[in-house]
Parts: structure tokens; C-alpha cells; sequence
DNA sequence: AAGTGGTCTAGACCACGGC
DNA sequence: CCGTGGTCTAGACCACTTC
């Protein structure tokens, strides 16, 4: 792979050959400050490049990949705007430390992983219903749709932490069965077999009190203030694919926000 | 104002007449592609351009502001990462529709406006306290450090809604008196009277009982849920100024967060 | 003084959209 | 077809930080 070859649907170093055009047409392949960023990306993944280290500079990048400075400097400030790396006038350009990442939509599975606590969660009803217009609305189906319900306890380190149920349409996901959800997660799921890409939610929070029997599945008294969060998850493609009603047991669970202004 | 004169501290138009680099030393004039952005965005505010309305294009622009076409495109970029416009490959520049602000940092007095539900707010207590170590703490001050401590309870359509207490550094901001905040926000006070922008909040939430003393305080049962959360706010220099311990009247809040994945 | 990022030029070709 | 945005060049000067 030498840095001058392989340009993709670039239109370069046609100036200088007096128009090449059509040549190179590769099709497929991805914009010089693209390819860029990948490289920086895949060091920093692999730990070659480390937080705080040293990133190369524009005119560096643009020697490497044969590239003009302005496109490597797009690469560095595009890389900038995602918060991979910091860059200083007159200093240069940084690996960012790490990030927090806030308001974050992740899966119960992922959230569990990302703490490294043992998280489990057993299905406890697996049905589909009708009737429920209520639901059916925030998924944008009519008023008789066929729902898929899936209520699930959360455990973590062996105690119930949340009481969740979910609904989405039956129709859009048939097939879906009550033993792909006892290993792995929706979101994996939904992505995975239903090529549909999780994009943001709403969520609604407030406080409650248990009900008996939620009392008891959670393991508190019956009263104790739960919070109660009920999240219509959207796709990419900007349809409500799921609604999520969770009770989460508030001596467990604080549901931790950043808020810019 | 002629589109070609007037250039800051760019190094433009030194090629064709081969360096005039230093005249033009205005100081302290805006690079041309945020004068750009400028013009747009008074144009949107000013109603002259209305969602979903053509904005000029890149030549356009470039013509008209007498500048290279990566200019104009470097502005029409960023006001598109902002989310002000829209850009569609080989159709144009729209003004892009109003979005609703989500997990946005606003004052009670600003989220009430925006409803246009006539909101209050009374001091309830308001004096300067000491050891609290776990408050200072959070404040980034060392444990016995004097704090302003103000408790307000909000009302909201005449109804009690929630109460907050919040505590800031007695000696950065000294000389806050009572009547300050009886009309007004703190935001507004923090930022006009004592130049500290505020820039984001972490916010921790969960689900509690009310205790007498606030039940009584909101107008609900004793052991009612509440909503209870938990601020810290930074300025912009990344201090943080204010910790703030609310709760909130379950049956007339609900926390709206948006979360992307 | 040398190096870095920030702004800018005056062009170019490409892929795409709408008529 | 023509106009749009997307990518790119081969330079330039500036303001800034720094071994």
C-alpha cells in the first residue's frame, strides 16, 4: 500500500497529470481524510497511541498519505469535534483522555459490562397482547396492533435492581423468541437479527410508590419509592421501535444526567 | 461596506498581489467565514429566512462575501454541525426546523417562560453556613469553608412543585443578598453580576419518600414519592459554583431526558 | 527560530438532484 | 442539462507555543 496510490472517488492529481479523471475509479473506496482517521483511530484502539500522547501533526499526515494540509487537517478536526483528540495552536494535536460518555442510550447488558459488575436478567412473561391503544400510540401502530411484551427482572451482583417490561410490535419483529432473550440483549438483538440500528430516546423519569406486587419481585417493602423511567427507544430511521416502562429499586439505582447549557 | 473590503487578520489576497501581508491589521475583526455565519444567522433570526427556506449556496455565498469557495463552505459546514441548517448534496442549503432543545441547562425561571406558565419562586431561608464538608466537597472547596446556602420553593400555576436548596462559596460570591433573588434566577444573577457562565450540569437522580417537614412544605402526604435530585453546575472554566438538592412533587414533575446511542 | 494549528486562495473533479 | 454539495490541491500568511 504506498501512500500516493489507491485514490478513491477523489478527483486529485488530476491538476498536475492535466486531468486523469475516470482513472482510479475504484467505486468503493473511502475519502482520503476518512482513511486518516482510521489509522489514528485503529492506534489509539490498539493502545499504540495512548491519552495525552503526541498525535501527528497536520503537515506530518499530509507528508505520510500524500495528501494536501487541508485534507489532513480535516481529519484532525473532524477526529477534534468527536472528542478523540484535543488540539493546541502552536502546540499540536493530542490524544483526548478517555471520556465519560454521558446520556449515553446502552443496554442493561452493556451498562453491566462497562461497570464490570455481574449482571444477569431472567425473563419472567413473554406474550403478545392487544388492547393496549395506550402503547400501540407511542409506537406509532394503530389502536389494535399485536404487541410483543417481554417483562424481565434485572439482577446485579445478586440482587433485583430493576423491574423492566417492553413492548414492541409483534408483526414487525416476528419470530422473536423468549430463549434469544435469555442470553444476550434486545438492542443486540434488534440490531443483529433485524438490521434495525438503535438511535436515541425519550425518556420520561418520576418517582413512585410499589405496588404489592412489584414490592416483591424488587424485594422492597410494599411503598418504598421507586423510580420509574419509561423510554420510547427510536431507530435510526426515526421510528419508535420499542417502549420500555422500568421500575428500578431507588437504593440501587441513581440515574446519573449531564445537561449542557 | 463593500463585500471585498474590510478583511481582519486574515492572510488573504497576499498571493495576486504578492504580499501586502500586514496591512489589514484591524486588530481584532472576525475571520471571514464567521462574518458569513453571522449573516445567516441574523437573517433566521430576523424571520428573513424561515425553516425549510433555500439559504444562499456556496458560490452564492463566495461571490457575494468575495471569498474562496472553502471559505463560504467552511461556514455553511459548521452552521449544519450546529444543527441550523441542512445541507442535501445537489439540491442545497435549507435552514433546518426548529429543534427542541433536549437535556438542556436552564433556570426554573427560563423552563417556565418557555411553557408560558406563570412560575415563582419564594426564598424560604437564606444564610451563610459552615461545616459541611461532604457540600464543600462537592464544590471543590476545602471542608469548613463558609457556604451561601438558599432554600426556595418553587410554584408553579399557584401549586407548590418543588423545593430546592443550593449552596455556593460564601467568599467568591460575597455581597449575594436575599432581595436579589426574590426576583430573578441565580443564573441570571451569577451571570450578570458576577461574570461566572454556566456551563454544564451533572446530575444525579433517584426516587425518595418525603419527610414530614418537606411534605408538609409541597403539600403531600408524609412518605409520598418525590423525585430527589442532586445538581453540581460548572462554569464554563470547569469550577463548579453551585450544588443544588431538589425535590420534586412526583404528580407535577416528570424529568424528560433525550439519549442517543 | 522552528513547529503547530487556524484561516484562506483559486482553482479542480466528482456524485448527486431536479428539471 | 446545470447547479448543488463533497472532496481535494499546493501553496500562502498568521498567531501561537515551545526542547
Amino acid at each position: 500500500m504506498s501512500p500516493t496510490s489507491s485514490n478513491g472517488k477523489n478527483g486529485n492529481r488530476r491538476v498536475a497529470a492535466l486531468d486523469r479523471s475516470k482513472a482510479n475509479s475504484n467505486g468503493n473506496s473511502l475519502p482520503a481524510y476518512r482513511r486518516i482517521q482510521n489509522t489514528i483511530r485503529e492506534k489509539i484502539e490498539d493502545g499504540k497511541l495512548r491519552a495525552g500522547e503526541l498525535v501527528d501533526s497536520e503537515r506530518e499526515l499530509a507528508r505520510s498519505h500524500g495528501v494536501s494540509l487541508m485534507t489532513a487537517r480535516h481529519a484532525l478536526a473532524e477526529l477534534q469535534r468527536e472528542g478523540l483528540v484535543e488540539r493546541h495552536r502552536g502546540s499540536g494535536t493530542y490524544v483526548a483522555p478517555p471520556k465519560i460518555q454521558f446520556n449515553k442510550l446502552i443496554s442493561f447488558t452493556e451498562q453491566m459490562a462497562s461497570r464490570s459488575i455481574p449482571g444477569h436478567s431472567r425473563v419472567i412473561h413473554f406474550s403478545v397482547v392487544h388492547g393496549e391503544p395506550e402503547i400501540a400510540a407511542r409506537l406509532a401502530l394503530p389502536p389494535g396492533s399485536r404487541l410483543l411484551m417481554i417483562e424481565r427482572l434485572r439482577e446485579a451482583a445478586g440482587e433485583p435492581f430493576s423491574l423492566e417490561t417492553c413492548f414492541l410490535s409483534a408483526d414487525s419483529f416476528a419470530g422473536m423468541q423468549r430463549s434469544h432473550l435469555e442470553r444476550g440483549s434486545i438492542f443486540g438483538l434488534l440490531e443483529q437479527e433485524y438490521d434495525t440500528k438503535l438511535s436515541y430516546a425519550d425518556e420520561d423519569v418520576d418517582a413512585t410508590s410499589a405496588d404489592p406486587k412489584t414490592a416483591e419481585i424488587l424485594a422492597v417493602p410494599r411503598g418504598a419509592p421507586l423510580l420509574r423511567i419509561r423510554q420510547t427507544i427510536f431507530s435510526t430511521t426515526g421510528k419508535a421501535v420499542l417502549y420500555v416502562l422500568g421500575f428500578y429499586r431507588s437504593d440501587r439505582h441513581i440515574l446519573h444526567i449531564r445537561r449542557f447549557r
